[in-house]
DNA sequence: CCTGAAACCTGTCTGC
DNA sequence: TGCAGACAGGTTTCAG
């Protein structure tokens, strides 16, 4: 489900408080459980991984990608929430949600739920957050995503420019929904080939990403479905989701097809093949 | 190296 | 109402 807007929103709010409740940040746990035995995807220490976290304290939460990063000294763990994962902090009052996959519960009594109804999600407690992150590309908003840089990296590739911007190892962050708005905002069709775009497009699609993933977390992320709660940027959709209806470019009617076995939506004028 | 298909899972929505 | 089938914010693995 969440693309980096989203993520960022969940790491945002795991340290200062909002959508997922009450903050983590500084909170001593208690004990911890898994529920979901293949969500762990790995861990540093072993047979021992629920004990370990009895006495030890959050200390930051940082993001890599769509990663989340609670640093938990001297280890850290890693989560990623795939289609369905969602974190909730609550008072530990209530029954734990029907589809809690792991949870960590605190001295003062609250709790923190990693819930993923479609167990899709993984977990990693590493002493090393590279070891996990390492084949992860750059970060869209960091200073290193440049026209100059997408043009380099893009120069020698045959592939559809849309599974491109969808590779992680290239650009960490990006998925279906941010995908599709860029390449529209810029006005590139998603099969184009990525050496095919001119310098002038691959410097308006490096700002597009840039404008677009910082508009989904100034408005929380999108919300769809079942899966996602408190963002808005679904209200600000300019081809996701409205096949069928008005470009709100040139009123051309939005259409849906299949690249790189994704959904995907675009304008056939203003994104010509 | 690139592409497509399948796998991992559950829930929702659509059409008959 | 029931039920089959399609589809879903992601990633990995395998075949061609």
């Amino acid at each position: 489900m969440p693309e980096l807007p989203e993520v960022e929103t969940f790491v945002r709010s795991l340290k200062f408080g909002g959508m997922t409740g009450e903050p983590v940040l500084d909170r001593k746990i208690s004990s911890a459980a898994l529920l979901w035995q293949r969500t762990l995807a790995s861990s540093d220490a072993g047979d021992e991984f629920l004990s370990w976290f009895q006495e030890k304290t959050i200390r930051d939460v940082t993001r890599r990608g769509k990663y989340i990063i609670l640093q938990i000294p001297p280890k850290y763990l890693l989560i990623h929430l795939r289609m369905s994962g969602d974190i909730k902090v609550d008072d530990g009052g209530s029954l734990t949600e029907k589809h809690t996959r792991f949870l960590m519960k605190f001295e003062d009594g609250t709790r923190m739920q990693f819930i993923d109804t479609r167990k899709f999600g993984r977990i990693w407690l590493t002493d090393d957050p590279e070891s996990v992150v390492h084949k992860l590309g750059i970060e869209p908003l960091g200073e290193v995503f440049t026209s100059d840089w997408l043009t380099a990296k893009i120069a020698h590739s045959p592939r559809m420019i849309k599974p491109f911007l969808l590779d992680q190892s290239i650009i960490a962050g990006l998925g279906n929904i941010y995908t599709d708005e860029s390449l529209f905002m810029a006005g590139i069709h998603p099969k184009r080939k990525a050496q095919s775009l001119s310098a002038g497009e691959a410097e308006k699609l490096v700002n597009t990403i840039r404008q677009v993933l910082a508009e989904g977390i100034r408005l929380n992320g999108a919300s769809i479905d079942w899966v996602y709660r408190g963002g808005q940027f679904q209200n600000h959709f300019m081809v996701y989701q409205r096949a069928g209806q008005k470009c709100p470019h040139c009123g051309a009617l939005i259409q849906k097809t299949t690249v790189g076995q994704r959904g995907t939506h675009f304008c056939p004028v203003c994104q010509p093949e």
